[in-house]
DNA sequence: CCATTAAATGGCC
DNA sequence: GGCCATTTAATGG
């Protein structure tokens, strides 16, 4: 968690349930609350001209949402959209400064979280403007690994995305996604048991 | 069992 | 590589 539930709570935090595909806040919307993920997975998403989906990013259970806004004064960029099941815990952004002021080990914290972000998403641009399909996917694989998978065993990480979502993260369509897997599956780059994709 | 959603294929530009 | 149509799982009520 990025930030102790608790001392949320004693900063006036509520919590609230949401559903898979139930938005958090809106391309537009002007950020009003710090949140956090208590459980769950969201995505940061675009819709583009085409009407086809942007994956700008993936949060999980104990990061914030957009939570750099907060210290800006600006609408925000992206939607927020539940993919799984999630509790979520917000305070309202007086709050949050409230709490910064007191606490200014938080303010570490939540840097040191920015930071990581800041460097993801260089990382991530940097694979996604390559002009070679399979570069753009695996490099967004190993970055998944690395962020999530403890073990770093070969075909150890099982991907928790479908190929739809790795299309829209990658910028590639869907049949290129499927395709350029299964020659990465013969290259013995992965594995693919039961259309699940291992690396 | 059926409906829905994801994955996979093949033809074509 | 993308687009389209179609088929083939997998999932959940």
């Amino acid at each position: 968690m990025l930030i102790d539930k608790n001392l949320l709570s004693r900063y006036g935090a509520t919590t609230d349930f949401y559903k898979p595909k139930s938005i958090i806040f809106e391309e537009g919307d002007t950020p009003k609350y710090y949140y956090q993920i208590i459980s769950g997975d969201i995505k940061l998403n675009h819709i583009d001209e085409n009407a086809r989906e942007v994956i700008i990013s993936l949060l999980k259970t104990g990061d914030s949402i957009c939570e750099f806004l907060l210290l800006l004064d600006t609408k925000y960029p992206v939607n927020a959209v539940v993919i799984t099941e999630s509790t979520i815990i917000k305070i309202t952004k007086a709050d949050f400064a409230k709490m910064l002021n007191s606490h200014p080990e938080i303010v570490l914290d939540v840097c040191k979280f920015i930071s990581q972000r800041l460097h993801h998403n260089i990382i991530k641009t940097k694979n996604i403007t390559s002009p070679f399909a399979q570069v753009r996917i695996k490099s967004m694989l190993n970055f998944f690994k690395d962020l999530n998978g403890n073990d770093k065993t070969d075909y150890s990480f099982a991907v928790p995305l479908t190929r739809q979502q790795l299309a829209s993260i990658t910028g590639l369509r869907i049949e290129t996604v499927i395709r350029c897997i299964k020659k990465l599956d013969a290259d013995k780059f992965l594995e693919i048991r039961q259309r699940k994709i291992y690396i």
